[in-house]
DNA sequence: ACTTGCTAAACAAACGTTTGCGTTCACAAT
DNA sequence: ATTGTGAACGCAAACGTTTGTTTAGCAAGT
């Protein structure tokens, strides 16, 4: 009951043989004889025999286990990703060992140690929104743990990358605005050093551009995301002379603080006012005002590629590493059915 | 850049001394003369010396890792526990390997069965719904792994585990109820296979018992926990000649999806009809009409014991296992406040 | 009878670390 | 001069596996 799982060893001593030769009758390997070979098998069977990973880690020099580091399991963009990772890997029989660095940077580093102190054969990391510099990951790269970075990625050039490109969903977002009718378009945009920012102002402009209409650039202001930092956005909003009829938030949760303060106020949700976002977050199924439309980032696929592109890089470790992958996921828009009685 | 990481040997070769030497000098271990010891250390500087984990787990048969499995990482409460195992955990050195059932059994098997050949030093787990028999878990135990199961646990007693019991939260939403006037109170109960849904019931009538009150049978209904089933549900309370004031709902998304056919038919949530559940989920803030209180699960509790427990556990493996542990946390009230306008 | 060639198995080294047990040496105590 | 003591280190085994290199045995070809 108590006893220590059984090993090759073990086998070999019942057998009279050798340790070597049970290795090659379990894997079909080298010459052994299909007498010997049915023998193995059978007292592996009795035994109850499985490999000793750890060992096989030892000696192979991987460990079939990769590391996933992101800020917040609790936010569902993280959670639908990790789960596309973990079935990728599964499914290559890797291993997932995870953890959270919380936005923390100092803690993203502790956990990269750890990581690579555990020897995972490579990693996907989403970095922290604080992160600043990545010498915690090239040290890694450098020593040929291959390193994939996903949705939050680094702003250098040199790296392993999937990310979604919010310029055409942002597009796709305001023509259908556009089409609807509204002129005056307003965006609540985020903190203007982060790529997506850049992205999002950009597909603004162009989906104007693109119908020969000119904006106006007071229609786009900044939140810090926070709640507060919402509603003095949505102040800045209405206080245009000519106030807009729909607006374009930075994601759900910033959508859902200002149709509040709208509501507020007093404005009926897609009659006064109309709301697109990005996300496409769950929970919106079960609200009564909502965007009626949001810009899907794709998690689950985002997680997907990123789990694929690592693969790919572990198994073709050995053959020089020429340039980095860097595949981008169109963003794209989807009407929602509201959850709520209306 | 690209060469192999450095190793015991490696330092002891510069140092014309033995690894076992450098063992001990980087270990403050056995005797060691301090200059050498010095010396030791500078040169594992020198070389970025970091020791082989997959080295020592097999030297010491412990690879420092859990294995946490799961159903379903989007659910909130269990993306809540697994950041505290998480926590747990890396304060003592452990790193996590998780992975998901998604309430399927099979794959729960499959899962258990890679990470015994991990060689996770212990496991925690939240059984799958469809989850019938623990042969594979038991197995675990019997080869000195332990396992701690948490939330959802086997209706076996010879397992450690950590718990939520509903009876008590149930008392208190029934009685928070009562003080409030209500005397005709309906209960969304869950399937009765579940210890939970006992848990509810038993707690339904005892809160009914403490006030001298006598409670209607009929007023207990079952939901399969879609949404279509609440319907049913909802149908089969509503029926009742003396209509209940008020319901409690075996989860948030039940409570959601019986208050959205409640304003269907006219109703005023917290006027003609007040709701209370459980779950107590964040998506909840952002909601206008919701139940005015629910019974919150400590899910970030429950992980937090159930990691401790299993590291204790750990600790104390050599030491003869007497009894199981057996941690039951209380359940309570909280009320909500809306995050809408209302 | 002698080389060849083949098969089936053993041998041994290796992966990087830890650790019990020696060994050596210097120096103090007898 | 002998013994004891302790410090500082080396040796070697061990953890469980894989894998390149023998070796032994045996049948067939010359």
């Amino acid at each position: 009951m108590n006893s220590k799982p059984a090993t090759i060893k073990e086998i070999a001593r019942r057998l009279g043989i050798s340790p070597s030769s049970v290795s090659r009758g379990l894997h079909d390997h080298g010459s052994i004889g299909s007498a010997m070979k049915e023998k193995i098998r059978t007292v592996a069977q009795e035994l109850n025999y499985e490999p000793n990973q750890t060992a096989i880690f030892l000696q192979k020099g991987k460990t079939h286990t990769i590391g996933v580091i992101l800020p917040e399991l609790s936010e569902s963009f993280f959670s639908s990703a990790i789960t596309a990772i973990e079935d990728i890997a599964n499914k290559k029989n890797y291993q997932v060992m995870f953890a959270q660095s919380h936005d923390d940077e100092a803690k993203e580093k502790l956990l990269v140690e750890k990581m690579k102190s555990h020897r995972v054969d490579g990693l996907i990391v989403s970095v922290a929104k604080s992160t600043s510099s990545y010498e915690h990951f090239t040290k890694l790269s450098s020593q040929n743990i291959p390193v994939v970075f996903f949705d939050r990625i680094p702003s250098v050039t040199n790296v392993h990358s999937v990310a979604c490109d919010m310029e055409t969903g942002t597009i796709q977002a305001v023509q259908y605005l556009l089409k609807k009718g509204h002129r005056a378009i307003g965006m609540i945009n985020g903190p203007s050093n982060l790529l997506a920012s850049t992205q999002r102002k950009e597909g603004y402009i162009k989906a104007f551009g693109s119908q020969r209409l000119k904006y106006d650039p007071s229609m786009i202001v900044t939140s810090d995301l926070t709640e507060n930092g919402t509603l003095i956005a949505m102040e800045q909003l209405l206080i245009i002379k000519r106030k807009p009829t729909a607006i374009v938030a930075f994601n759900d949760y910033i959508s859902l603080y200002a149709i509040k303060y709208a509501r507020k106020l007093g404005l009926v949700i897609n009659k006064d006012i109309e709301f697109v976002s990005y996300s496409n977050l769950p929970l919106i199924h079960y609200m009564d005002h909502i965007p009626s439309a949001s810009v899907e980032q794709h998690p689950y696929l985002q997680g997907q590629k990123a789990a694929d592109m690592l693969m790919d890089l572990l198994s073709n470790k050995d053959t020089e590493q020429q340039g980095f992958y860097r595949v981008i996921i169109e963003s794209e828009l989807v009407e929602n059915r509201t959850g709520g009685i209306l």
